[in-house]
RNA sequence: GCUCUCGUAGCUCAAAUGGAUAGAGCAACAGACUUCUAAUCUGUAGGUUGUAGGUUCGAGUCCUACCGAGAGCGCCA
């Protein structure tokens, strides 16, 4: 999606048709040097014999028009054209207001899903990250959007640790914050190596289930100590949810969502278990051999609360790909029990690496912990400035865009000297890019209007081309759901302010008044559309650094 | 064994869903400060896109086979 092409596309469209040529005319922005725009439907008619009038006529027409300066058609058939400055002009204006209408749906976005007794770690940056960017993007487009963040606070986790602290004989009033991290890792191994212990973690998860006073206030104690503190470090991180749902939520949904299946006969019985008719291998299991619950039969419950709290037209899942037969199961299960009839996606996404490309890790090998994480990308940063808040916003904006940089489909290495240098595709880089121009805005006390007379120079132009470009990349993020385009599109929009900054001076006496009004309004477009991806990125503004 | 993701410059990554001469950033080398902050900018060099076929005007992109890396595969979440 190219803005204001769509005339000069029908333009080139009513010419070919005169010739019986009647393809879906395409214009795409070109990789050439000195080329914008390309058209390639003409390059397979090669042997028409009516190619040189068709040349002719589509030439004298495209000249006509004020948008595009000018127009080639080379020996292989490109139609190749250059916009005018009258287009930059235009264009890189109101592009907020361009992308308002683009979808009008309801959405809910699922992610994050942070679990009682595990603190936030590296493995979390993802889903956050990828996560509110989506949304943003979505809700920019139009969309009418709920986050949900999905608690991991039910089943055998939150179970493993109430009963490891009944066997350890642990007083749960006195423990804090600290005791419950260490205590959920000893469970779970315990867990797995000791079948008594399992047993009885599972019949705790059972009695939960079936709303135990007991082991319900025992599980309110450990959520208080849990969730308050999980919300505090996500503030620091800048993330906030329109929904903090979690699995206990759901719990009166998944008895339902199990009973229902049962009466329609949507499930049958295997070695005890339930497992669902759908015909697939591996079978598709909705309850454990003793009854309870697993992952997924919380997730069909979590379906059906939402269902029953709003009505969405998709279900975006943004969750590591290890988890894509899980969700292809889920998926199909919601259509095979009748839950749903919304559109569902899975948004996969790799893991992050160390130098060594294994899962990162801290140095002695830990699990690293993102508060951790945090303070060692903040302390880097100190030599660029002392002040909390701006170093808080730029580690976050080290954590969030050195993250949404590469394709989520890839595992990628997580290179905390590389990604905190000003130099590179870094987030300090495109910070101090957007602290440059606020600089400049702010000193300035010239109106912003463009003069559509005023010849523009090549920094210019490469800038306001960028500028225009927005639509574009914003669509790719859309559509594909890949916020790396719009990362990549920024450091690009970033380099060339910056290349415009160096080349071209606006407050001296040397530079006439007029070029100086132009060139601010520049950088005000410029302002305008850097923080229009910040926020789709969900990146803060730093004021100065 | 089956399924999924991936393989692009020394390193880390893009590449418009099939378009022209495959682009950036690091690192390397060579330049630019009396400045709206040089925390930057401007150049140079770097490639048989894992291998072999195929499809067509045209393939990093689609198809087939092979090689290599990572991940998942019934009662954890």
């Amino acid at each position: 999606m190219i803005a204001g092409i769509e005339n000069i596309e029908k333009e080139i469209s009513s010419v070919l048709k005169k010739y019986e040529i009647l393809d879906n005319i395409e214009i795409r922005y070109s990789n050439l040097n000195n080329v914008d725009l390309q058209c390639n439907n003409l390059v397979k008619y090669s042997n028409n014999i009516n190619l040189s009038s068709i040349k002719t006529d589509l030439i004298s027409l495209i000249k006509e028009n004020q948008l595009i300066e000018s127009i080639e058609i080379n020996e292989k058939n490109f139609i190749n054209m250059n916009f005018s400055n009258q287009y930059f002009f235009e264009y890189s204006q109101s592009i907020a207001e361009r992308i308002k209408h683009t979808q009008n749906y309801s959405i809910i976005f699922d992610y994050g899903g942070p679990n009682i007794g595990k603190d936030l770690h590296v493995g979390h940056i993802r889903t956050l990250n990828i996560g509110r960017s989506l949304y943003n993007i979505y809700k920019l487009a139009g969309n009418k959007v709920v986050s949900d963040i999905h608690f991991g606070d039910w089943g055998m986790p939150v179970a493993q640790i109430i009963a490891y602290i009944e066997h350890n004989n642990l007083d749960l009033e006195m423990l804090d914050y600290e005791d419950l991290e260490t205590i959920y890792p000893k469970a779970n191994q315990l867990s797995s190596e000791n079948k008594d212990f399992y047993n009885t973690a599972k019949s705790i998860a059972m009695q939960l289930n079936s709303k135990n006073e007991n082991y319900t206030k025992k599980w309110e104690t450990v959520y208080n100590l849990a969730i308050p503190n999980i919300k505090t470090l996500l503030d620091k991180l800048r993330h906030k949810f329109d929904w903090y749902f979690g699995e206990s939520d759901v719990v009166n949904e998944t008895d339902l969502v199990v009973s229902k299946a049962i009466d329609e006969k949507r499930v049958k019985k295997d070695d005890g278990a339930l497992i669902s008719t759908q015909e697939v291998d591996p079978p598709i299991l909705i309850t454990k051999s003793d009854g309870s619950y697993l992952y997924l039969t919380t997730d069909l419950g979590t379906v059906l609360f939402r269902e029953n709290k709003s009505s969405f037209d998709k279900y975006i899942y943004v969750v590591d790909s290890r988890q894509e037969n899980h969700f292809k199961q889920l998926f199909t299960t919601v259509k095979h029990f009748g839950l749903s009839n919304s559109d569902f996606f899975h948004v996969g996404f790799g893991t992050i690496n160390g130098s060594d490309n294994k899962p990162f890790k801290t140095r002695d090998g830990g699990v690293y912990k993102l508060n951790l994480l945090f303070e060692d990308i903040k302390e880097k940063l100190k030599k660029y400035n002392s002040d909390d808040q701006v170093l808080n916003t730029l580690t976050n904006t080290v954590l969030t865009y050195s993250d949404l940089l590469p394709n989520r489909n890839q595992n990628y290495i997580f290179d905390v000297d590389k990604f905190t240098d000003i130099n590179g595709k870094t987030g300090i880089y495109i910070q101090y890019a957007q602290v440059r121009a606020r600089k400049l805005l702010d000193s300035s006390t010239k109106p912003g209007s463009y003069n559509i007379n005023y010849e523009i120079n090549s920094e210019e132009r490469n800038l306001l081309l960028l500028i225009t470009k927005f639509d574009y990349f914003f669509n790719l993020s859309l559509i594909n759901m890949e916020p790396h385009h719009l990362a990549e599109y920024l450091f690009n929009l970033s380099q060339a302010f910056n290349s415009f900054y160096t080349n071209n001076k606006i407050f001296s006496d040397k530079i006439p008044i007029e070029t100086q009004i132009n060139r601010i309004k520049i950088v005000e477009e410029f302002f305008k559309t850097i923080s229009l991806v910040f926020n789709c990125l969900g990146i803060e503004a730093a004021e100065s650094m």
